[in-house]
DNA sequence: GTACAACTTCAAGTCAGCTTGAGGTCAAGG
DNA sequence: CCTTGACCTCAAGCTGACTTGAAGTTGTAC
């Protein structure tokens, strides 16, 4: 049994963070001593599952929905699966990006937005960025790098 | 010559938004008829690569950082290069997770946090998730999906 | 038995990237 | 000349994932 600091230190997740979380259902506490949470150990699972989550893009409502927050993270392999093609979709995606990026580097137009590659590139992104905009960007690339460390 | 409605509709960027970037100093306006904005044809190309960096994952201020707001959008061909690399790293990095997803939604453990090779996955995606967490996440994909959709 | 560090709650703040709303201005059409 | 609607500004609000701070409680060490 373990209290949130140890938790912390051993997840490197922060106790304000830990108790949010409790707080939205992602993990729950055992018990109390006092008003001290008690965590059971496999309350570190959990959290690996939690970033991997957040790793892989979703958002902890997702991840809440994946997975319930008692130990027994049973996730629905369809779900998985699901989530596994999504991905794929992303890193396509994503590779097309930099297969123009590099092109646009090496490519000795004079100007890139004179680069036939680059402009379509160009275009393929301003293409329908139309409303329903909402939320934010940014940390998933650098909790990735967190996460997935060394490859 | 284009007032800001004519860009919102060739582009699909919000009047609110195009006012936003230039306030942010990622888009300018060449004049004014009255107090209205007037905008060169080249604020398209300008919208359209930010549209591209985001879609990237890059954040608007990597992007002002990357060019300048002025029609004469120069890119250091050595940052782009090195924008390519980071997202060769971060797709790699999906790729692992992709795998991970899919092995866990094949694999016939009786819980994924019994599957070895989840567990591997888990410990991968929990290490060093350390503090220096900031903005949000989420949107990427779905700007990606928009940006880049069909491939 | 008392000090105190470590916990607790709850409300408010932060950040990015916008959107929304109130209230004001002004060029063009009738 | 006057109306109108598209634009303007500025401040405030929104979402997600947290963090921070104030104020209160308490197990443990002395």
């Amino acid at each position: 049994m373990l209290d949130i600091s140890e938790v912390a230190q051993r997840t490197g997740v922060p106790a304000s963070t830990l108790r949010y979380y409790e707080e939205k259902g992602l993990i729950v506490s055992t018990g109390r001593r006092g008003l001290k949470r008690i965590f059971a150990p496999a309350v570190l699972d959990q959290l690996s599952l939690i970033a991997l989550g957040q790793a892989a893009g979703f958002s902890l409502e997702e991840i809440g929905r994946m997975f319930s927050a008692n130990g027994e993270a049973r996730i629905d392999r369809k779900a998985l699966s699901a989530k596994a093609d999504e991905l794929d979709e992303t890193i396509m995606k994503l590779s097309a990006m930099r297969d123009g990026l590099q092109h646009a580097a090496r490519c000795r137009a004079p100007s890139h937005l004179e680069c036939p590659t680059f402009r379509r590139l160009m275009k393929l992104a301003s293409a329908r960025v139309q409303k329903d905009n909402k939320a934010v960007n940014k940390v998933r690339r650098e909790r990735l790098n967190r996460a997935v460390e060394g490859g």
